[in-house]
DNA sequence: AATCATGTAACAATAAAAGTATCATGAATT
DNA sequence: AATTCATGATACTTTTATTGTTACATGATT
């Protein structure tokens, strides 16, 4: 499979979204990530149905912010795409009898648990605004 | 893609042959796994360059363990088979110029890179030697 | 009414692991 | 020496999820 970037890329949209003004079309954002309108309201379908964007159609129409980014976290943004698989390893699932099986899948799923809430806490942990705020410290540091 | 269930595999491979005198065939080893012995032979070929098992062909012959388990670890063993991708999730590289995208990538490659090292030190801690006495432990209990 | 933009559905492309078939190679048995 | 057994290697196909694409319906604005 190829690599999920559907995280990567609504970030993406929103900071770009936090310093727009009005709404932003799917074609217009397509065109900043590369990829297709219908990607775009795929993915973003996902924000929406969380309350973090909103869509209008017809003139004017496009995407925008709805909520607070300052309380909007990665992690939300990482479950309202699809919470998709993390990992791309798992389990074998050959014969849940035998009991070798059950000792290897446990030892392995307890390192990818651990891995898991690591990555879901640290996700959580930074928001939208933060990253906004990132953005800006960078210009600056280039001028 | 599926998900990746070489390292899985191979620890239940090496835990049974652990138990088992003389070699295994790949026809034996595919069996417990529910699969084709090509398959086993492609993967097990990565613990064979790394040293952990050994090969041989003809009458009697088969794969069995050339290594000591002690200080075999379920890292070693994820490089052996690959090492290959761990997480689904990835950057978008759509246009690697925008200052935002390089935000958002730097900020998920941080989460990602600290999930890995946590995962490969927990892996990097468990010796196929004690997955077996857990196994025993296991079987302990039952009785 | 025409245009713009989203919503939805259906399908093709892509990528990596896994599955499969086939034949070559080499070792042990007879 | 011939047969058999087992690995080694190659060349596919299948699977599965994301991504890409085309086409059309729906609703809002001009």
């Amino acid at each position: 499979m190829r690599n999920d970037s559907r995280l990567s890329r609504m970030l993406h949209v929103l900071l770009h979204m936090a310093r727009h003004d009005g709404p932003i079309t799917s074609e217009a954002i397509a065109a900043m990530l590369r990829t297709n309108a219908v990607v775009v309201r795929r993915t973003m379908a996902g924000l929406r149905d969380a309350g973090y964007v909103r869509s209008e159609k017809g003139h004017g129409g496009g995407w925008s912010i709805a909520c607070d980014l300052e309380k909007l976290s990665l992690l939300d943004v990482h479950r309202a795409v699809g919470g998709p698989r993390l990992f791309v390893i798992g389990n074998e699932e050959a014969n849940p009898d035998c009991a070798v099986e059950q000792v290897v899948n446990e030892a392995v799923e307890d390192v990818l648990c651990e891995a898991e809430a690591l990555l879901e806490k640290r996700l959580g942990a930074i928001s939208l605004a933060e990253l906004s705020r990132g953005f800006d410290a960078r210009c600056k540091g280039m001028t």
